[in-house]
DNA sequence: CGCGCAACCTGTCTGC
DNA sequence: TGCAGACAGGTTGCGC
């Protein structure tokens, strides 16, 4: 689910509802989503901090709090992060975790399956750190550039949806964008990274850009779990291309989409559209 | 270092 | 209907 299109959606909905304000209380229902910390220690450490600005780097949330410090989320395969104008509002279903806020408003932590995480980290340069050995450049970002990718790839036999995957490569890609984006660029998911040409490297970065826009632009893809801050569902699922289509005609020249796995991960193409 | 894969969890769907 | 097994959008750590 969560992919950068869908934290982007999450977090343009809650900025403005979130900077300047508060944070009165915190609730942890599920000593897992901040571990290591306990769940005293959490609350103790966020409540009174007032909320500065609601930031993105790949999939994670990155919090501003006014002490420099900053309140980490990554919802991973299940989470979602919902705003609720009443804080009694706040579901029961799966709750992990809810922050209060000054203005009567929650924001609630729902997760399933329980791999989602919030964490603090206590200053700036930490945080850069933390992101720096997890994350490559933003695709949106100048640097991530047609010849960085192609110099990414050299030497490297691993799939080309592989090295997409790899968000050290580039940041907020996962397995939705990775079948979209090669597709878009007609490129086969199972190709190795090394015999892509520099032309295909631009068409890729031009196609990741694209993917992750149409994506943004839909309010994000809801196969199943996700939705928006305010629990609507996206509709990004609806433009797939290839994504979950198997059996179905490809957009390109109507042939059927086949599923296949690469890098351990369902993997949907089409064989005639995506030689290269 | 590069790569593949299991593990972390729960829910849902498929096939017998 | 019941149940075992496969599979699901992500990340990390381990073994080779």
């Amino acid at each position: 689910m969560p992919e950068l299109p869908e934290v982007e959606t999450i977090r343009r909905q809650l900025a403005p509802m979130l900077e300047g304000r508060r944070i009165t209380n915190v609730v942890v229902t599920d000593p897992r989503w901040v571990a290591p910390a306990s769940p005293r220690g959490f609350s103790n450490r966020l409540t009174g901090s007032r909320i500065e600005s609601a930031g993105r780097r790949g999939k994670y949330f990155d919090f501003l709090l006014d002490d420099g410090a900053s309140l980490v989320m990554h919802l991973r395969m299940t989470g979602n992060l919902l705003y609720l104008s009443e804080a009694s509002a706040t579901p029961s279903a799966h709750l992990r975790g809810a922050l209060l806020l000054d203005s009567g408003a929650a924001l609630a932590f729902t997760d399933p399956r329980r791999f989602g995480t919030a964490e603090v980290i206590a200053s700036p340069e930490a945080v850069d750190a933390y992101f720096a050995a997890r994350l490559g450049p933003e695709p949106f970002d100048d640097d991530f550039t047609g010849e960085r990718l192609h110099r990414d790839t050299r030497n490297r036999k691993t799939p080309i949806k592989a090295l997409l995957l790899d968000q050290r490569r580039v940041a907020g890609i996962g397995n939705i964008y990775a079948d979209e984006a090669l597709h878009r660029a007609g490129i086969a998911p199972h190709r190795r990274a090394a015999r892509l040409t520099r032309a295909q490297c631009d068409a890729l970065r031009d196609a990741i850009r694209d993917s992750l826009t149409a994506g943004i632009d839909a309010k994000g893809a809801s196969i199943d779990d996700f939705r928006d801050a305010y629990g609507v569902q996206g509709s990004f699922q609806d433009q797939f291309l290839v994504h979950r289509r198997e059996g179905l005609p490809c957009p390109g020249c109507g042939g059927p989409v086949v599923k296949t796995r690469v890098a351990g991960r369902g993997t949907y193409f089409c064989k005639t559209c995506q030689r290269g």
